[in-house]
DNA sequence: ACCTTTTAAGAATAAATGTTCCATCGGCGG
DNA sequence: CCGCCGATGGAACATTTATTCTTAAAAGGT
């Protein structure tokens, strides 16, 4: 399935002298634009190959494809399978799926392959996902704010946590908003305009968390979101919002690439202040 | 036209709370599903989130599009750009290139790329740093646990906190231990060996929870240990001790294995109480 | 040059897809 | 309680799309 693009090539390369002119013209056609092998019509591409759309059809079960939507099925599967690798910089796709195949499925180990596996995933695409000037405006408004707020709930707290422990080993001035005694909503109201809040939450969204967010936000606070989803209700009350997809194949939310990003995030805040 | 993807992310965010609920439930299921977004039709899509195909043209409409086929050429669009984006699977010379140009690119994203690239390698190297037999005992201790304490400060505190948050979310009682008002030598002198510890620390590592450790392993409480190293002052005083490595390349201590492995955990003694 | 076999074209067809329309439901205000 | 309005479901519709079929053309062999 995910080598069948490369196994078409294969055998294209080897029946072509046997094919008819046509069919040996619409066969370069296809492997020249194999993107409008994907998304086009039989039509369509049968104009820009210059053939009749029935050639195209008799292309597909020429190479015993049952017709031209079968044929197409492997042009979009390559294109899904390009995309996913889109914003990695390695390729670890192989490495896992090889690696998982030596994991016990079951059980705890096999448990932990599942979440490294995703994890890796995770990360793989974080880079891609945050824009550069997302995160320098974060980076700016973190390196000159007075107070550092981070706030976040539930599984979010874990990160809410690291940023304070975090931007504090910087030397910044960084708290962290818990809950406790019910204060919340009485300290985010000495939050200010010269301040940072840093707020976290994946779904399911804490309500709490998001009014906060919201407060702050209308009252000029610089507010930086951590959140899953452009839809998330912390996207509207957010000066900057990186959205990191934590969507796991089969638990619940993985927390490895929002950790490593507030890493990131502090170590660059780290180099900013120093000059 | 490159951008429009963007631009449609931007703008749903934007209207999203003045949908109707089922337009918002096609809204975030097409934010999770691109791929199906773009290759996909109306009926398998209105399938997938549960609606009626009607209601996929009216979504696309109220959006401003002129039907469905309009908004799916968006996602087609993401789905082709995001391919040539791709490194050319065969030109390995291309990957080595834009690998090290975003190795060399400095500033926050340099650092985020170095992050990503640590991170990677650590869950890359975790499933092999645990033994069956390790995991196998650490989940029999919590599942069995009456009480399940956890234990980190400083940077571990976020995988304690974290520990303890998703055991919790399995209805077993876990506690996180604190230090606050000075107490946490108290809380430990309330732990049996009917109960489980969890505790963790990477170095610098803290000597209050190494003492905690200590006196609950003299009294037979089973205490599991996550830390860096054989060597660590931990791995004397804990029945089952976990080495993860969290060397980094550059910067200082990484957390997404750790943190990854906890989570694993979480699961896999979930799994184990359900029998 | 004639017949046979292969190849292409183009219309015809049947399936499928996107779209529209209307009846129904549910909430809200009068 | 009634009537209004937007939202929803579902079927009907028209269009598009892949596929097939028939016919014409070409090629190749004797």
């Amino acid at each position: 399935m995910a080598k069948s693009f490369e196994r078409l090539k294969g055998e294209l390369a080897r029946s072509y002298p046997a094919l008819s002119p046509q069919l040996q013209r619409i066969a370069s056609y296809a492997l020249e634009h194999p993107q409008d092998m994907a998304l086009d019509t039989v039509a369509t591409l049968a104009r820009g190959a210059g053939v009749q759309p029935s050639a195209m059809v008799r292309f597909a079960q020429a190479l015993g494809y049952e017709g031209f939507s079968d044929l197409q099925r492997v042009f979009r599967g390559r294109l899904v399978e390009r995309s996913n690798h889109a914003p990695g910089l390695h390729n670890y796709r192989e490495r896992v799926a090889a690696f998982q195949a030596d994991q016990a499925r079951s059980g705890p180990q096999g448990v932990l392959a599942q979440f490294v596996a995703d994890g890796m995933a995770a990360l793989e695409r974080l880079p891609g996902q945050v824009s550069a000037a997302d995160l320098a405006a974060a980076v700016r408004i973190l390196a000159g704010a007075r107070t550092i707020y981070t706030l976040g709930h539930r599984r979010s707290f874990t990160v809410a946590y690291y940023l304070a422990y975090g931007l504090t080993q910087l030397d910044l001035n960084a708290q962290l908003l818990d809950s406790m005694a019910g204060m919340l909503r009485d300290k985010a109201e000495l939050i200010g305009p010269k301040d940072a809040l840093v707020v976290m939450s994946f779904k399911n969204y804490t309500q709490e968390v998001i009014e906060v967010a919201q407060t702050c936000h209308a009252r000029k606070v610089p507010v930086i979101a951590m959140t899953d989803n452009a839809l998330s209700p912390l996207a509207r009350h957010a000066r900057v919002c990186f959205q990191i997809e934590e969507k796991a194949s089969k638990f619940f939310g993985q927390l490895a690439a929002p950790v490593c990003f507030a890493q990131a995030l502090v170590v660059a805040v780290g180099e900013q202040i120093e000059k």
